[in-house]
DNA sequence: GCCAACGTTGGC
DNA sequence: GCCAACGTTGGC
């Protein structure tokens, strides 16, 4: 099993969102980057955990954590002409973007802010806390997955 | 709202 | 295939 970070600006779907869904579950749609689709695709399976961080907000941070229960498959989000995420470069014969389904699975008490993550010795070696980073979705080492899930 | 960092586009 | 220009992301 791996674990990953997943990123999504509250504005638009944050945690509580998710925790609003029927079975608490989504599909992770209108990632448009070619890393992340190439993680979303090959890499990422069902079963792995990820943590809901989020972005371009008051407090950026980590909020809770995620399950996979559904593994790569193409996002129909981008075939979609009145969705924001509509590519007119993507066919259903040809899908250019994927995605997968999360669920929720904990919605921390207490968020591990990218502030914190910063300061932390271990922590701050993250993706996430690098300047410029701009991935949307990026590996975590188990290392980095019990440290998080015991600070939070 | 600013701006640094980065990905993508397109001319050559 | 290079690289400048441009658009977007995201912390502050």
């Amino acid at each position: 099993m791996n674990y990953w970070l997943f990123k999504s600006e509250p504005d638009t779907f944050s945690i509580d969102d998710l925790a609003a869904r029927p079975r608490q579950t989504e599909p992770w749609e209108g990632v448009r980057n070619y890393q992340a689709r190439n993680m979303l695709r090959d890499e990422i399976q069902k079963g792995d955990r990820a943590f809901f961080y989020h972005s371009s907000c008051a407090e950026p941070g980590i909020v809770g954590i995620v399950e996979i229960v559904k593994s790569g498959y193409p996002d129909i989000s981008a075939l979609d002409k009145k969705s924001i995420y509509f590519d007119a470069k993507s066919t259903s014969e040809n899908p250019r973007w994927y995605c997968v389904d999360v669920k929720l699975i904990k919605k921390f008490s207490h968020s591990v802010l990218l502030e914190e993550i910063k300061k932390h010795s271990v922590l701050k070696k993250m993706l996430i806390a690098r300047k410029g980073n701009r991935l949307s979705i990026t590996p975590v080492t188990k290392e980095e997955w019990d440290i998080i899930c015991h600070a939070s």
